[in-house]
DNA sequence: TGAATAGTGTCTTTTAGACAATATGTG
DNA sequence: CACATATTGTCTAAAAGACACTATTCA
């Protein structure tokens, strides 16, 4: 078939007080126009690929660059694009909340995942596709530490985890875990000092992992 | 993008010989006509979505109906087709052998995933992502039993278990999980009488599990 | 009856979780 | 010092694995 509809479209998610959330952008062409919705684009003859397309694409709307970036699936049919039959290849990327505050981008909303209002085109299910596979990968992984930012404490990181699986974590068997995974590394020397209690630890994800999982043998 | 070539690729998977092993079929047409490849096909206008694409391509090319089939990973560019910028949308199925030999297509060659051969665009990449997520996934799912026919002994489905693994599991531990997980029913009065020793119980999957894989909480 | 594999009971080892003690900041 | 949270030690409980015993068939 001629003239599929190709595109892509990006999950952006973070938490946002300890909730996960979903960065949705105003559309600025029709279909939709004004309506809030994922940030995607058509791809373009230039692009190496459909990851490189998403990149781009969320570059564009959002000036956020090299996120943990992972394919999601690829959502198509006749349907749901009101132009004709089309194609997404979707990703999730997974960025700190401080990388979305310091992009500045106005039109950028956060939607707890929990909480979603109607959007356009099949970007619902889009989105709850992302949270599992999130929240699955999340029992065996080290990628909830990309929602983290540079630096962080293991409290800061349980807190994590927890908003992700929902329930809390027993702190022995999380901090065995992650050191089971051996993923992190000390910042020696430097401290979360905030509050009057004893100052917690930073630890950054080791440079060589920056954009590799790592696995658990059995789960949290 | 305009003329984005739109196809599917079928990653047909199945036990053969206590090895895991892959369908390849020569290809009808060019380019690599005569070369044995996945079964793939262009996506058709009256396709409904690339999923019933993959089972109409996997159903002409080799007979097979209703497979169990799951969504692998779109693979895009603009060189991984010689006719310019293309997608493929893949599916991996999971059939036993004898699937397999009923459908009797004479052009289906069987091929051990540990040992592939030259293929065509990016086949072998492709092909090695199925068998990747297959083995990742039978760590802590059900997924195995879709490899394992109508119905099959608990010995017979611990050997496929462990020809995906690369190792021997423990008995016991395999049984305590199987049961776990609760996917399977007894077919009261029914045994696998092969041998001079004593008979299996023969089992199946639970039938509203035909579509819907079964996790573990820990894996195997 | 002996060989071969199926199926189960039980003890040991490993892993996870509960609980609490110690550590180190602030006000 | 009182208080709050970080970090660690240790005991208990749960899960996994090793091993062996019983069961059932055929030759």
């Amino acid at each position: 078939m001629n003239n599929v509809i190709c595109t892509v479209d990006v999950v952006l998610l973070t938490i946002k007080d300890e909730r996960l959330s979903v960065a949705l952008l105003k559309r600025e062409r029709e279909p939709y126009r004004g309506v809030a919705a994922l940030p995607g684009g058509f791809i373009h003859a230039e692009d190496n690929d459909a990851r490189d397309a998403a990149l781009r694409v969320l570059n564009e709307k959002t000036r956020i660059e090299a996120p943990y970036l992972e394919q999601l699936a690829t959502f198509s049919g006749p349907a749901r694009d009101p132009r004709g039959w089309s194609i997404s290849v979707t990703y999730y990327a997974l960025v700190s909340f401080d990388v979305i505050e310091r992009a500045g981008h106005p039109d950028i909303k956060l939607a707890n995942v929990d909480q979603l209002t109607n959007l356009p085109f099949d970007h619902r299910g889009i989105i709850e596709t992302a949270v599992a596979r999130l929240r699955s990968k999340s029992q065996y992984s080290s990628l909830p530490c990309y929602l983290a930012g540079e630096a962080f404490t293991l409290p800061h990181l349980q807190r994590i985890y927890e908003a992700l699986m929902g329930e809390p974590l027993n702190k022995v068997s999380f901090r065995r875990k992650i050191k089971e995974m051996a993923m992190l590394e000390i910042l020696e020397g430097q401290f979360d000092s905030a509050g009057a209690h004893r100052p917690a630890q930073l630890h950054r994800l080791k440079p060589e992992l920056r954009e590799r999982l790592t696995l658990l043998e059995r789960g949290l």
